[in-house]
RNA sequence: CGGGACGUAGCGCAGCUUGGUAGCGCGCAUCGUUCGGGACGAUGAGGUCGCCGGUUCAAAUCCGGCCGUCCCGACCA
């Protein structure tokens, strides 16, 4: 491609509205831009660098025994109703109406139409199947953001497995994480597989697989000695134990005049330490209201709280169905003597004696509260928040948080989809069972700008090989007839030599081709000027390291196209 | 959904307080001089000032409504 000819919009400056790294990047040097909230036009350089992801992804699928299909975008509403998800997916699914006054759907996920297809496997000598297809999906996020982050139209790989069994369905598993990773690998990610919530999937268990980055959007709680890695939504740590006294044989009402919040009734003079109190939280779970106790000195994880309970619409009271429920406003309530509203604790208050809550009246408190002796919990989960520095579970030392991108999800499904749409098998026993399912999903270009966010400078990008629009650009420096001839001449011998390969042949000066190149991120340049010619040399320069060679002109080609090969992988 | 901000040329912005000819930088076009790290000069093209309505002799500017976009919190590849 000769770059005179190429469409690279590339912009001087950071579009106002962008934030992350690769939001900015990938709108300055030419890649994508914006048509709506959510929804990105890839130009030419994304496609091609997005090609490149498929082509990986393909290989590693294909590897480990997939079939690649092409599923419909457009889905009949009933299909999702037979599984309930036409209500979990709520308004994050786009919904139409079509002439005939038939529901329709855009498909955010694939499980229930891979399913469906799947109904057709009839024996279990047909198992194992392992299908996947790459396709757009359509969601309608809350708020897309980010870039190519977090949209609302986007190209996954879904893959899909179907087993007799937990045993065969463990193997596809595993065979999707070891892919996986390799997948990863070769774009260059450094991804973390970490223990993650199924959410709306599913299922008995999942796997994310996290790129560290300023730009994500997720928290992983990592143990940097035994590698324990589990993102927040579902981390856990050691609580180490707290000795009470005792305390009164009752709870004791005190006056606490403009206390508010946990922080205040630690100063308070006659209060408690953060650790000793109970903090009482009113959510509403599918309409009713739930009295939710933790810790003082521990946040809610409501990812986990949802996950226990199952709740399908969630979310925090409003003052005035607190007040209506408990006769006292936030800051002053308590679960001492609460009966009739369902109440969840967090096990880190089993057996806790002596503490301190509120007392369901506005400025007062209670001491001396015991769990066991004055509330009446339903419920006991884990739901607290991990925080860095807790102790790891496995080995005791303390854990770090960062922020990550999650660049694919692995989901141990069962028959959650291959019971309520009917896709079961004969067993070897003419018995009829349901298939076991995983699936298994990778964000082309949330891939793609993950690959960015870790690879990029103050010039710019800085693509690896195997995922660059371009794996090298011969830089011309004048346009005069020799340097011209010798560029071409280079241009065609790596053409042939099968690398992606443009000729900057634009009438502009050397720096104008030298800032783009770096911005655009193209690994390698060739870079062919008088100066360099009156030696017989030309340069090749690394952009990741800015390293630059002096090469003989007869020995460049062969240079060049040797280190792109061996950075293929 | 709750909170905050913004919408003026392809991109980045000023003008709005105090109503009266729509401006700057970059980019773009033509010509000339330049040419190893975003050149210089000359000439020029390009804007329904987000949309609808109101006030006014007159609205980018004041008022109302709507739409769109971004950012911060609750959701996911």
């Amino acid at each position: 491609m000769r770059w005179s000819q190429a469409f690279i919009p590339t912009l001087r400056d950071d579009p106002t509205d962008a934030e992350a790294a690769s939001h900015k990047l990938l709108v300055r040097a030419g890649f994508i831009r914006q048509l709506m909230a959510g929804v990105y036009t890839l130009l030419p350089l994304a496609y091609r660098s997005r090609r490149k992801i498929q082509q990986v992804i393909e290989e590693e699928i294909d590897a480990i025994g997939g079939q690649e299909f092409l599923f419909p975008s457009l889905h009949p509403a009933e299909i999702w109703r037979k599984t309930g998800r036409l209500d979990v997916m709520g308004d994050e699914m786009f919904r139409l109406v079509d002439r005939k006054a038939g529901e329709v759907v855009l498909g955010m996920t694939h499980e229930e139409i891979f399913t469906t297809i799947a109904t057709e496997i009839t024996s279990y000598k047909q198992l194992p199947q392992l299908w996947y297809q790459i396709h757009t999906k359509f969601r309608d996020e809350p708020r897309p953001k980010s870039g190519l982050l977090r949209v609302r139209e986007f190209t996954m790989k879904d893959s899909y497995s179907f087993d007799l069994d937990q045993e065969g369905l463990d193997r596809a598993f595993d065979a999707h994480y070891a892919a996986y990773t390799r997948i990863f690998a070769r774009l260059g990610l450094d991804a973390i597989p970490v223990e993650a919530s199924s959410g709306a999937m599913g299922g008995s268990g999942s796997v994310e697989f996290m790129v560290r980055a300023e730009a994500g959007e997720d928290l992983v709680a990592h143990c940097p000695n035994c590698d324990y890695a589990a993102n927040v939504e579902k981390a856990v740590s050691e609580v180490p134990p707290i000795t009470d006294e005792a305390g009164p044989a009752a709870p004791e009402k005190f006056a606490t005049p403009g206390v508010r919040t946990i922080e205040d009734l630690v100063e308070f003079p006659g209060g408690a330490a953060a650790s000793r109190q109970i903090k009482t939280l009113v959510y509403m779970l599918d309409g009713e209201p739930a009295l939710v106790l933790l810790r003082g000195d521990h946040p809610l994880q409501e990812q986990k709280l949802q996950d226990r309970t199952g709740a399908l619409d969630f979310r925090p009271a409003h003052p005035d169905e607190i007040a209506e429920l408990l006769g006292a406003d936030a800051g002053s309530l308590g679960a001492v003597g609460v009966t009739g509203v369902r109440i969840l604790a967090d096990e880190s208050l089993r057996g806790r004696t002596n503490m301190t809550t509120g007392a369901n009246e506005n400025d007062f408190h209670l001491r001396g509260v015991s769990i066991d002796r004055d509330i009446t919990v339903d419920e006991w989960f884990d739901i607290r928040e991990v925080q860095a520095g807790e102790p790891c579970v496995d080995c005791g030392e303390p854990i770090e948080i960062f922020r990550a991108i999650e660049c694919g999800h692995i989901f141990k499904l069962g028959v959650k989809y291959s019971e309520p749409l009917g896709a079961m098998v004969l067993d070897e026993h003419g018995k009829t069972r349901p298939i076991y399912m995983g699936s298994y999903g990778i964000g082309l270009e949330r891939n793609l700008a993950a690959v960015v966010e870790t690879h990029f400078d103050e010039k710019g990008i800085a693509w690896p090989v195997t995922v660059a629009p371009y794996e090298a650009v011969v830089t011309v420096l004048r346009l005069d007839e020799e340097t011209l001839e010798t560029a071409e001449e280079m241009y065609g011998q790596l053409r042939d030599a099968g690398i992606d390969v443009l000729i900057d042949d634009r009438n502009e000066r050397p720096g104008v081709k030298f800032n783009d190149a770096e911005l655009v991120g193209i690994p390698y340049r060739m870079t062919i000027g008088p100066r360099g010619l009156a030696e017989d040399i030309v340069e090749i320069n690394e952009r990741a390291t800015g390293v630059t060679d002096r090469v003989a002109v007869g020995e460049a080609v062969a240079h060049l196209v040797a280190r792109i090969e061996a950075e293929r992988r």
